[in-house]
DNA sequence: CGCCATGTTGAAAATATTCAAAGACCGTGG
DNA sequence: CCACGGTCTTTGAATATTTTCAACATGGCG
C-alpha cells in the first residue's frame, strides 16, 4: 500500500542524511502523513520550509527511536510502520502509553528530557523535526502551530480515554474496546474488517494494564462467542461490530 | 493565604460580570495564578491584553463548571479552590482524570465539545478565557502560545504517569504515590507536611481506579505502619516520606 | 442533640494473576 | 525441503488481590 510512496520519499535521503529541499518537499507531497497535524495546514509551496527542517529516519523492527531520559531535541512524525511509546520501571513492569501509526506525531516534551521510550514494532520510517526549528516553523506558519496544538490536544484526550479504560473497565471490556479502536485507527488491515496486528499479546497486555494470559483468554472468549474470527494469532476479523461494542460496554462514553 | 488576593480580584467583578481592564489587570498582578502557564510569560503591561479577554467566575462547592458534551468555548485557569475533571459513563462508573489546584488550566478541546466534566470540590474561583480570544492572544504574544503549549505538554505527561499507575501499580502503591504527588502539588496544607484533603475517599478511589473501601484500607495500613498520621479523615501528616516512597514502589520511574 | 453523609472494618465473592505445560508459528540452517 | 530452536500463544489450575456486601463508627451541621 505505501510501497511506491515511501520509495519516492527515500530518493536521495538514505538513513540519517541531511535535508535536501527539493526532494524532501517532493517526499512531503506524496507522504502518507501529508495531511497530518503538523504538515496538514500547509500548501505544497509552504511545505518546503518544513521539508528543509526535517529528515527521514529508517527504523528496523525492535529499534529504539527515543530513550527514556534522553534530552528532548526532536519531534517525530510517523510516515510508515508502527511504533510503541512506553514507560518501564526497573522492576520489570511496563505500561504502553500508545501505539503509533502513520500520521501520528510523538515527542512532546514538557521538560528537558523525554519521559518514555519509543520503539519500532515493525520496520518503520519517521520524519524528524528539530525542536528549535519546529518552534520557528510554528512561529512563522500559524497552520503548523495550530496543527501541533490540536494534535497535542487529541493525544491528551486519547490519554484520558485510556485512563477511563485502565481505571474502570473490566478485562473483557478493555480488549473489546481495544479492537474497536484499532479498527477505527490507521492500524494495518489485510482486508476491510480484518486487522493485521503489529503487536504481540504482551504488548496488548502492557497497553491495557493486564497480563498476556488475560488478554489471550479474552480473545478466545470473544472468538468463542462468534464475534471475531482469528485466522491467525495476528489477524482479527471483526464479524459482529455491534456485539463487540456491547462487549466493550460502550454504554455512554 | 489567598484571602486578600482573591478579595482584590473581585473588586468590581462580581460573578459573571464582564471584563473591566484596569481592575482586571490589577487582579492579574496579584493573582495566585500570575506565574502560571498562560499568564506567566507576560509582564504587567502586556497582561492587560489578557485581562481584557478574561473574567472571573465564582463557584460554590459541588457546582459544575464544564459539562461533558458541551461546546468547548472556553479555557479556564484555576485561581482559588480545588476542582476535579472526570469522565462518567451512564452505568455509574466514573474515572477522575485530574484534581485541579490554583494555577492549573483546564479546557483543552481536541474537537468541538468537551469530553469530561469539571466540578468544584470546594468553593473556588476560575478565570475564564474565550477560546477565540485566547487564540488571538497566542498569535499576538508568543509567550502565551509557549505557555499554553508547555502547560498542555505537562498535562499529557501527567496523564502518562497516571496511566502507569492505573495499569501497573498495586492499590497500596497508588495510594502512597498519590499522597506524595499531593504533597508536591498545590494541594492545600494545614502545616508543612500535613495535607488538607479537599476530596473524599470516593474521589480518591475514582482517581486511582479503586473502590473507596480499598482506599480506606490502604490509608489505615499506611497509618498502622507509622508512615502517616490521620488527625482527621481529611488531614494527612506524612511522618516518614522515605518509607512512603518505598510503599509507592518508586523504584525507577 | 440527632441526623446524614462520610469513613472504617470484616467476611465472602469475583476478577485477574501467577505458575505451569503444551501447542502453533516462523525463520534458519542443514 | 524438512527439522530444529526459539518465540509467541493458548489453556488449565491454584493463588492473590481487589471488590462487593454489610454493619458499624465518626463527625460536621442544622
Amino acid at each position: 500500500m505505501g510501497a511506491s510512496i515511501s520509495g519516492l520519499g527515500r530518493i536521495g535521503v538514505r538513513g540519517e542524511s541531511g535535508p535536501h529541499p527539493v526532494f524532501e518537499s517532493l517526499a512531503c507531497v506524496t507522504c502518507p502523513a501529508r495531511k497530518s497535524d503538523i504538515c496538514g495546514g500547509l500548501d505544497n509551496l509552504e511545505i518546503r520550509d518544513l521539508a528543509a527542517g526535517s529528515n527521514r529516519i529508517q527504523l528496523k523492527a525492535g529499534e529504539t527511536l527515543i530513550w527514556d531520559g534522553d534530552v528532548a531535541q526532536n519531534t517525530y512524525v510517523v510516515t510508515r510502520g508502527t511504533l510503541r511509546a512506553a514507560k518501564a520501571s526497573d522492576d520489570g513492569r511496563r505500561q504502553i502509553l500508545d501505539f503509533l501509526f502513520a500520521g501520528q506525531f510523538i515527542g512532546i516534551p514538557s521538560g528537558a528530557t523525554y519521559q518514555f521510550n519509543v520503539e519500532a514494532l515493525t520496520e518503520a520510517e519517521v520524519c524528524r523535526f528539530d525542536r528549535r526549528k519546529l518552534e520557528e516553523l510554528m512561529a512563522k506558519h500559524p497552520a503548523v502551530d495550530k496543527g501541533y496544538r490540536s494534535g497535542t490536544a487529541r493525544q491528551l484526550e486519547s490519554a484520558y480515554d485510556h485512563a477511563y479504560a485502565l481505571g474502570r473497565r473490566t478485562a473483557m471490556e478493555r480488549v473489546a474496546a481495544f479492537l474497536l479502536d484499532l479498527q477505527a485507527s490507521a492500524c494495518p488491515k489485510s482486508t476491510v474488517g480484518t486487522l493485521k496486528l503489529p503487536m504481540t499479546r504482551t504488548d496488548i497486555a502492557d497497553f491495557l494494564g493486564l497480563t498476556l494470559e488475560t488478554v489471550s483468554r479474552a480473545f478466545s472468549r470473544i472468538k468463542t462467542l462468534g464475534v471475531i474470527r482469528l485466522p491467525s494469532a495476528q489477524e482479527v476479523e471483526i464479524k459482529d461490530p455491534e456485539r463487540l461494542k456491547a462487549l466493550a460496554g460502550t454504554g455512554g462514553l
